[in-house]
DNA sequence: GATAATGTAATTACATTGGTTACAGTTTTT
DNA sequence: AAAAACTGTAACCAATGTAATTACATTATC
């Protein structure tokens, strides 16, 4: 999504982004997929076709990306259920539940005060004081 | 931890919380050694040993149960390193490491004003209702 | 000394994930 | 109309991580 913000306003091929992070383009495109289905970019087919943002950097907050891109809860839980002989047990599961979504809901609120043209600006220092 | 807090006063060996969650003893033990050197329980050997907690239940938050036992950051980033050709790719991690610290401390705050006894607490109340 | 626990190493099984190849579908260009 | 440059997607392999399991040395109690 940095790479797109810089590269604004032309499309992407997925080829040169996998170029960026050395990896395959097929790894790229299932990502690329998600954040369509979010609506955060578009795609193009055919020459000179690739992504775009659909919207400007300062208007795409990481919430929206890591949403897109992060499905699961914040933390996990063992994969087999407990005993329900356990009188935690049969209702720990629910509970913690609750505690990972207001855990996700404290992320959320977090994330959703950064957008992608913060982490540009500051990819941009790094880059000037290096 | 929340069968630990319910048995409060004695201690609760490794196979009888293997039993709580349908799982093997050695999968329990490795856990009860990370809350060990989280200083949030002790434990004992020998006949009637086991694990007991270190303070009680309003005492002990769930940061520092889930610092104890889930390493790493708030978001993964991909296993490879990004190209140092590309501008963004030079940067983007320092700055992505930045943004992971910042989400994981708001994670940490909300964790913070939940303890133990809340947790169990609410697995009583579900109990009861049920 | 028997018993009931933990600590820990070694191994297996399984699920997840990234990487890769292959190919069909879609535009644009010539 | 054909070639070229893309995406979308399926199929498969390799690597990794994690839980489960077995085994055994160690420690403490009775």
């Amino acid at each position: 999504m940095a790479v797109l913000g810089l590269e604004k306003d032309h499309c992407y091929p997925s080829t040169r982004l996998a170029e960026t992070v050395n990896t395959n383009p097929v790894v790229i495109r299932r990502i690329l997929i998600e954040l369509q289905e979010a609506g955060l970019i578009s795609t193009l087919r055919g020459p000179h076709g690739g992504s775009v943002l659909n919207r400007r950097p300062e208007r795409v907050t990481l919430r929206e990306i890591r949403n897109a891109v992060e499905k699961g809860q914040v933390f996990g839980s063992h994969p087999n259920k407990p005993s329900r002989k356990c009188p935690v047990g049969k209702n720990i599961n629910k509970v913690m539940m609750e505690v990972a979504d207001r855990a996700g809901r404290a992320l959320e609120r977090e994330l959703d005060k950064i957008t992608l043209a913060d982490v540009l600006r500051e990819v941009r220092e790094s880059e000037s004081s290096a």
